[in-house]
This record gives structure tokens, C-alpha cells and sequence, in this order.
DNA sequence: ATGTTATTCGTAGTAATATCGAATTATAAG
DNA sequence: CTTATAATTCGATATTACTACGAATAACAT
């Protein structure tokens, strides 16, 4: 899971409607659900929902297949696992105290603190190794 | 962490440069970035890097304090944990097979298949026992 | 053929997004 | 008090994307 693809599935969960869809598919597990019935529980008209289901689908979230006359959506678990191990992994400060949704039995050890990837260098209180961008155009 | 709140998180981290300086933020810990810092990093201008990081605030997902002239942001560790524990207790099936981003060794048992919050009645393959809002319209 | 299921199409409003320069506020230092 | 730094607010713009939904169309079964 790169970034681009993370940005992607967060946008289409972002959204009422959408995460409540993806719940419910959630819940149905491998079976799924036909549109149907989504639209249904969802509330809301089956061309709203076929709207909702296409950014799912084109997030990789859930799956499509057709069985007879209906169309048949499922949650796929192993991207919204990898969704979710993107966010742990990038966004929770991987070896800080807090752990991040998991039983409290499955932390034997910890890391140290911080400093998995240090970006300065170390003793840098505000990061001033970098000046890039706006440090250019100064004193004119 | 309910399910606005959730969504509100969700569409805060879903855009690439917010996602960029939040993660740059992660990497800091407590210890936060300066403004004009995450500005240069992210290389974006002073005054759009305020609008995302307001996004990012009244998400809650980072915290401001000031440290004489400038501002400190910091990513806020407990409110990702709690995103990452609704998405993982509400979007990952909870109980099946597949163990998101978690030792294996966190998940003795499993729950028997689908069922957790059942909606409709036990034996209801399609889910049958709905029809609230569509077929109202019908027939003009 | 007919009915069911779902998508596509067209439309519409609407709000929201992202971006950025210039002006303004807040703080510090000389 | 004046100057310099740091960041925000303001104003403007372009865009564009979203959400929603009825009607028409396609896919499928009986």
C-alpha cells in the first residue's frame, strides 16, 4: 500500500453513506451483499448507491460479483487490512507506547522512543536543516 | 471514536499533502513541528499549509501550542489510535481470519463466521426483511 | 415477452477544495 | 519604538468534485 493508493481508500471511506455501505459489507464478510439489499439498508436509491459502490470499487475496498440476476458486493478484508497497516505503520509512530488497536498481551517489548527514521539531524530541536523552498527569494 | 468522528478523521488524511505533513508530524512525536518547518518540508506556502493544517486540527488529529514566536503543531497519537481501532473493530471483520496488523499470536480464537450485529432475522440469505424507502415511490 | 436487478445517463445544485498573494496579528529583539 | 520574524486571516479564484436522484437502458431469468 503506497501513499497514493492510502489517500485513494481514505476518500472513499470518508463519507457517511459509504463507510456505513462498507460496514455492512463488513459484516456480511466473503458472502456479500446484492446491491439490492444495500441500497436498502443503506437508504438511499439504487443509482445513488451504484455512485457509492463505483469509488468503493475503485478504492480496491470491496468486490463485485455477479451471481444471476444480481450483482454481488463484498468488503475485500486484505486491502482494508493493508489500509489499516499503512496507517499503523505510518501514522501511529510505530514504536510508541500507545498500542495501536491490538491485545495488550501482544506487546512483549517495545521499541526505545523515536527515531525510526530520523529526517535531521539529531539534536535538531526545530529542524533547521532544511531550508528549501522559502529561504530563496530573502533579503532582495 | 463514533462514526462522524471517524469520517471527519478519514477526510482529513484523505489528500496527499495533508497526509505528507501528518506523517511528518508522526515521525516528530510530541515533540511537533514549527509551522514554517512543515511549510518548507511539505513545500507548500505558509498560508496554504494553515489551510490543511486547520483540517488536520478540527479533525483533532493534531495539537497547536505556541512556542514563542512560532507555533507548534503535533500529531495527536491517541486520536490515530482511536481511528485505527474504530477501522480495525468496525471495518476488518473483528473476529475473521485475517489479523490486521497484529502479531498472529494476538488471535487465539475467532468467532464462528458473520453475525455480530445481525440486522435482519438469523436465516435471511439476502437479507430479505427490509424494503423500507424504495418501494414507496413506485408505480407514477 | 415480462419482470427483476442494477447500471448508465443526464442534470442539478451546491458545497467544498485547493491554492496562493497580500494584509494583519503576535511575538521577540535591538 | 522600530524592525524583523512567524504565522494566520483575508480575499479571490478556479475548479472540480460531490452528492443525489429520476428516467432510460442493459443484463439476466422465467
Amino acid at each position: 500500500m503506497d501513499s497514493a493508493r492510502a489517500v485513494s481508500a481514505l476518500g472513499a471511506l470518508a463519507q457517511a453513506t459509504r463507510l456505513q455501505v462498507f460496514r455492512l459489507l463488513i459484516e456480511r464478510g466473503a458472502e456479500g451483499l446484492p446491491a439490492g439489499v444495500i441500497a436498502d439498508r443503506a437508504g438511499v436509491p439504487p443509482s445513488s448507491l451504484t455512485f457509492h459502490l463505483q469509488q468503493l470499487l475503485h478504492a480496491g475496498l470491496v468486490t463485485q460479483r455477479r451471481l444471476s440476476r444480481q450483482l454481488i458486493y463484498a468488503a475485500d478484508l486484505a486491502v482494508m487490512n493493508a489500509l489499516v497497516a499503512y496507517l499503523t505503520e505510518n501514522c501511529c509512530g510505530r514504536g510508541v507506547p500507545a498500542a495501536p488497536a491490538c491485545d495488550p498481551a501482544c506487546m512483549p517489548q517495545h521499541l526505545p522512543a523515536a527515531s525510526p527514521a530520523s529526517p535531521a539531524s539529531p539534536a535538531d530541536p526545530a529542524g533547521a536543516g532544511l531550508s528549501r523552498v522559502r529561504r530563496v527569494v530573502k533579503r532582495a
